[in-house]
DNA sequence: GTTGCAGTCTTAACACTGTCAAGTTAAAGT
DNA sequence: ACTTTAACTTGACAGTGTTAAGACTGCAAC
């Protein structure tokens, strides 16, 4: 067997918490049985997070960083239009919900460590990537302020695809798709909201 | 003291969950500590929920009631103008999520019986104040099928206050509203994000 | 090579939770 | 007046998060 010493607790909790929560939802965590998937007594997770709350927000960490990720290839696939940056930036939101449905409701939720640095930075980071496509397409240096216009876009975009986002996971689209696969719905219903937000309040790029 | 029997326990318990929720939010709901608050066993809520998720479910249920409310009161004071009446039901909605942000958030979580007859009903006629709104502003006799224009306006509509809502509720608008409270913030930038979104995708009112 | 030590994990216990089966009480029906 | 039925209590059980104490391991210093 293995040794007494685990060799890599911390990343093997944080794996097995994932896991469970994509399995059963972020209500069927439950720290005994994710120390019980990793092999280990109820009590070894408290040495490297101190708390259930603090491997929540480690998992909810590295669900951010995700995200960015899952913006920033949008961003790619958008090429040099901002427009459709942003637009494939809004689907790349939406899909990486729906991919890891409980872990975006726990980086949302009440329940972590609202203060914790590393949990604040990713989280930033993340809003980051949305604001820098808006920067361009209204060609704002980095560093400037954003004038008001550009504010009320990015709070729009950054709106329509969380509550979209919420919505979808949450059930409450799956009526509207009728009897067709959810995932079908989206694919065209999203692009056309993203559209109309963004051709209302996002100016077109320079020919 | 009161009888043995209570008299309307079933309010009570709902009475008393909707304080805890709003005093301490959704994750400190326990079914002990409102059957201590209703001054009755730990045991008497099954008789009438059956479950914990019972009593949240006819709780979410509740909410969902007053978020038509809220949606209606919004409607009536935007006036006739279509367009201003569903500026009015998106700051309702918003409103109503800050003003109770444990429920809402309970409203839209798992953990609830999400068959049940009555949430599920509750739930419809929040979302069916809000098409009513679409529908008059398209001008779609009620009975008649939407069409796609109107589908979308609909959706991005919906998905825009619940996402603002739900950012708005998990603190992450907080940085963008910079020291100034964030009531303040949501006063100036909601009614511009919604101004926005409805011009984009809502037609304007026939003089 | 032995010793000390700091980090890692376990064990045992505590207070708390939701849920049941059985029993007790009050009110309503006949 | 007697029975039935609904409302609530009691006591128990399994499971939870957290904590204090102890046991094991590997590394560094001597």
């Amino acid at each position: 067997m293995t040794s007494y010493h685990h060799g890599d607790l911390r990343q093997a909790l944080i794996g097995a918490t994932d896991a469970l929560i994509a399995e059963q939802g972020v209500e069927a965590f439950s720290l005994r049985e994710v120390a019980r998937r990793a092999g280990v007594s109820p009590a070894a997770p408290a040495h490297h997070f101190g708390d259930a709350r603090g491997l929540l927000t480690a998992v909810a960490t590295a669900g951010f960083e995700g995200l960015t990720e899952a913006l920033e290839a949008g961003n790619a696939k958008g090429g040099k239009d901002p427009r459709k940056r942003l637009l494939h930036q809004g689907i790349g939101y939406v899909e990486y919900a729906l991919a890891h449905p409980g872990k975006f409701r726990l980086m949302f939720s009440e329940g972590l460590e609202g203060a914790d640095e590393k949990l604040m930075c990713s989280g930033n980071a993340a809003f980051l990537v949305l604001e820098e496509g808006v920067r361009l397409a209204f060609a704002i240096a980095p560093g400037q302020p954003l004038e008001d216009e550009a504010w009320t876009a990015l709070l729009a975009l950054w709106s329509v695809v969380h509550g979209y986002a919420n919505l979808a996971i949450a059930g409450r689209l799956q009526p509207c798709a009728g009897e067709k696969p959810l995932a079908a719905f989206v694919a065209t219903s999203l692009p056309a909201v993203l559209e109309k937000v963004i051709t209302g309040s996002v100016p077109p790029a320079k020919p």
